[in-house]
DNA sequence: AATGAATGAGTCTTCATTCAT
DNA sequence: GATGAATGAAGACTCATTCAT
C-alpha cells in the first residue's frame, strides 16, 4: 500500500509537498495529489450517499482517474474510509487546535468568538461530512469509534469543559454540571453538521431552516445567558 | 400489503386486536402480528447497519421468516424503508401529540416537565431509530425528506415555538429569536437520539459520556435560565 | 393424479357430463368443470405468454380459484401443459375426422369445401394456440414433439396425401409429388395459425394482413387452378 | 453498448475490420468481437429454449465469458434479446435486398430461381431463428412487432406483390388477387424455418419430413404451373 | 375440496477487486 | 503507473410447490 499523504494543517506552511512540486512535471504533480483527489471525492460521495451505496466506480471517477487507479493507491475500499475519517479530521484537528491555542480575554468571550468562529469553519470544511459518515458507518467499523473517540471527541470536549471550568473557578460562570453544560454547548453544532448533509441538503437555498452562523452565536449567548453567575440576565440588547 | 395495525398509545388499553385475535386461528394471527414483526425487525437493523449494507434476507431472518415472506408483505426493500419510517413515526407521534395537548402550570415547567418526559420516552423508542435512519437515507430517498419536514419537524418545531411564544407574552421569558431558541432546545435532543445509536452504541454501558435523563433536565433547564426575564444584565461582553 | 376429462367432440352430443350436471348443486357442477376450465386458462396463458413466462399463479386466477386449486387437478406446472396440448388437440382431431370422414363429390371439391371449412374451424378452435404451443415449446419437452406427430401431424399429412393420390389416380390432378404437394396445401394454413397468436395478435382489426377464411379458399383455389397464363383457366367468377 | 460491427456481406472481402485487428493487441481483438459471439450464443439459445427459459449466464457460458460480461455488453437480458432481432435481421436483409436488385428474365424465372436462392439461404442463416424468436416473443415485448413488420414483413411483402403485378400487367400471369398470391408464396417459406426449429429439430436426419430446397421450387413451380391437368377448366364446383 | 401463507431454490443483476496490456 | 475488461461472489426479487387450516 502507497503511503498515505502525512496530515497537513499545522505545517502547512512549509509543506515539502508544496515545494516539490514546483520542481516537478504536471503529470508527477498530479501523482502526487492523486490520494488526495481520491480523499475528496470520497469524501463527497460517502457523505452524500453512505459507504455501502457508493461505488468504487463512481470515487474514481469523480477524482477523474479510472477504477484501477484507486486500486494503486488504496488496497481497498473499506480502508478508503478509514482514510478518509483519518486523513480529514487530522487536518481540521489541527487547524482547530490552533486556533484554540492562544487567546486572551474571559471566558465567555473565548467560548463565544473563539467557538462560534472555529463552528463555523468546521461547517463549511469537510470535517463536517466526517462527521455524518463516523455516526453512519461506526456500527459497520468499531474501529472508527475508537479513533473518534480519542481523536475528536475526548480531547474536544476536554478543551469545553476545561473552559467552562476556568470560568466556574473565576466567578464569571455559576457552579454547574461541567460535563453536561459541555454537552448543552457542543451538540447542537455537531447536529447542524449532520443537518447540513441530510435533511438541510435537500431544502433549497431559501428553505433553509437555520443560519448556521447565526444560530450558532445566538446559543452560545443564550447558553452563557444561563450560565452567567449574579442574579437575573439583561437581555443583549446588541445581540441579532 | 396489509393495513398496518393502527397507532397505539391512546387506545391501547382496550385494544380491539387483543380480543379479536382470540377467536382467530393461530395462523392469522400470526399473519396479522407480520408486518410489524417485519417493521420491526427492518428498524433495527436499518438502524444498525444501514440501509444499503442490511440484506433483505437478515431482515426476514430476524423477524423469523424467510426472504419470501418478506416480500409478501413489502412490495420491495425501498418500501420497506419508506413503510418503517412511516409507521414508526406515526405511532410516535399520535403518543406525542396526546402528552402535549392539555398541560397547566407555566411555560417553563411545561418545557422542562413535558419535554424532559417526552424526550426520554422519543429516546428509548423506536423512534430513535428512524431519527437515525432519517439522518442516514434522506439523501437517497427524497420523498423520505418531505415525509420527515411535514410529519415531524414542522409540526414538533411549530409546537415548540409557540410555547416559547407565549413564554414571552406572558413575561415569563425575556424576548428573544424564537426560531434560533427552538433549535436550542431541540438539537441536543435529536442528537442523543443520533448518539445512542451511533457511537453511544459502541460504548460499554460504565463508558457511556451521557445520561440522556439528566441531561436533559440540565439542558432544559440551563436554557430556561437564559431565557427568564429579569433585572439588569452586565454589559454583553461578547458582542462584537 | 385425477383423472382428466375424457375427449370430448365425438360424443358431445350424448356428453354425459351435461346429463349429470343437471341433477347436482351448482357446486357439484363447478367442481367437474374446474379441469377443463384450468385447461383453458392455461391454454390461453401459455399461448399468450409462452409456458416459461406464465405464472401458475395466473393460470390459477383466470379460472376464478386459487393457486392451490391448480395443484389439486394438476401436478406440475409441465404436467399442466401436456394435458393442455394432448387435450385441446384430442377433441379438435375428433372433431375434424368426422368433418372429413363422409363426403361425396370430386377430389377438388373435397379439398376446396372441406378443408378450408375445417382450416378455418381449426384457426377459430383453441387448437390454433396449440399449433403456437407446441412450435414454442417442443424443444423443451420432447415428449411434445412425439405426440405432436405421431397424433397430428402424421394422420393429417396422410389423409391429405391420400387425397391427392385419388385425384391423380382419376385423372383428375396432373402427377405431381404428393408429399411436397401436401405442404404446399398446409403450410400457409398452419402459418396462419401461428400468425393469428403471435404478430397478429399485436395487430387492431383494421391494420390485419391476411382476411384467414378468404386467403384460405384463395390459396386452395389457385393451388389447384393454376396461377398460369396460358391456355388461360377461366377466372372463377363466383369466387369472391 | 459498442457499435456492433455493420452489416456484412455486401463488402465482406475487403471488410476492413479484418486488417485493422491485425494492429490491435489480443485483448483489443477480442473486445471488439465479444458483442458478436454474445449475440450468436444468445440467438442459438433463444431459438432452442425460448427467451424466459433461457438463463443470462448460460448465454454468456455459451458465448465463452463469465455472466457479468454479458452485462458488459449489453444492459439486460431484454435488450439483449432485441439486439439480437435487430442485428441478425439487419444483416440478412442486407444480403437480401442484394440478391433481390437486378435480376433479368421473366417474372417466373425472378420468382422461382431467385426467390428459392433466397429462402433457401435464410433457411440455413440465422435469420431462420429470429423468425421463430419474433413469433414467439412478439407478445411479450410489443416493441418487436413494430420492428420486425416495418423492417421485415412490409418491405418483404411489398417486393413479391410488385413481382407478381408485373407478371399479371406483362400477360405472363392471369389476374388474381395480389396480396393473397403473395401470402401463398410467403408462408410456406416462413413455416419452413418455423419447422427447422421446432418439431424439425427433434427429429434425426433421416426421419426430416421435408427437403426444404426441394419443396421450396416445387412448391414455387406448383403455384405458378397450377396444380390442375388440361387446358380448359372445369366449371369451379367449389364456389357457393 | 379449497385456500393462500410460507418456503427456498433459482434468476437477474451489481460491483469490489484483479490483472493483462 | 494507468487503464478498463473480466470475473464471480453476493444480493434483490420471483415463483413453483407445499401444507396447515
Amino acid at each position: 500500500m502507497p503511503s498515505l499523504p502525512r496530515p497537513l494543517g499545522i505545517v502547512s506552511i512549509t509543506d515539502q509537498s508544496v515545494i516539490k512540486n514546483m520542481s516537478t512535471t504536471p503529470r508527477q504533480r498530479r501523482k502526487e495529489t492523486r490520494p488526495q483527489e481520491l480523499l475528496d471525492a470520497a469524501l463527497a460521495l460517502f457523505v452524500e450517499k453512505g459507504f455501502a451505496a457508493t461505488r468504487a466506480e463512481e470515487v474514481a471517477a469523480r477524482a477523474g482517474v479510472s477504477k484501477g487507479t484507486l486500486y494503486l493507491y488504496f488496497p481497498s475500499k473499506e480502508e478508503l474510509l478509514k482514510a478518509v475519517i483519518r486523513h480529514t479530521l487530522s487536518v481540521e484537528i489541527a487547524a482547530g487546535a490552533e486556533l484554540a491555542v492562544q487567546h486572551e480575554g474571559s471566558v465567555r468571550a473565548l467560548l463565544v468568538d473563539v467557538l462560534s468562529q472555529w463552528w463555523c469553519r468546521v461547517l463549511g470544511s469537510p470535517a463536517s461530512g466526517v462527521i455524518k459518515i463516523v455516526i453512519t458507518e461506526v456500527r459497520n467499523f468499531p474501529e472508527i469509534a475508537e479513533f473518534y473517540h480519542a481523536e475528536v471527541v475526548a480531547p474536544g470536549t476536554h478543551i469545553i469543559q476545561q473552559l467552562i471550568q476556568r470560568g466556574i473557578d473565576s466567578g464569571e460562570f455559576r457552579p454547574v454540571d461541567v460535563a453536561q453544560t459541555t454537552f448543552s454547548i457542543i451538540l447542537p453544532m455537531v447536529m447542524l453538521c449532520l443537518h447540513k448533509h441530510s435533511l438541510g441538503a435537500c431544502l433549497a437555498a431559501d428553505q433553509q431552516l437555520v443560519d448556521p452562523p447565526a444560530f450558532i452565536r445566538h446559543h452560545l449567548n443564550l447558553l452563557l445567558d444561563g450560565l452567567r453567575a449574579g442574579p437575573i440576565p439583561p437581555p443583549c440588547t446588541a445581540c441579532p
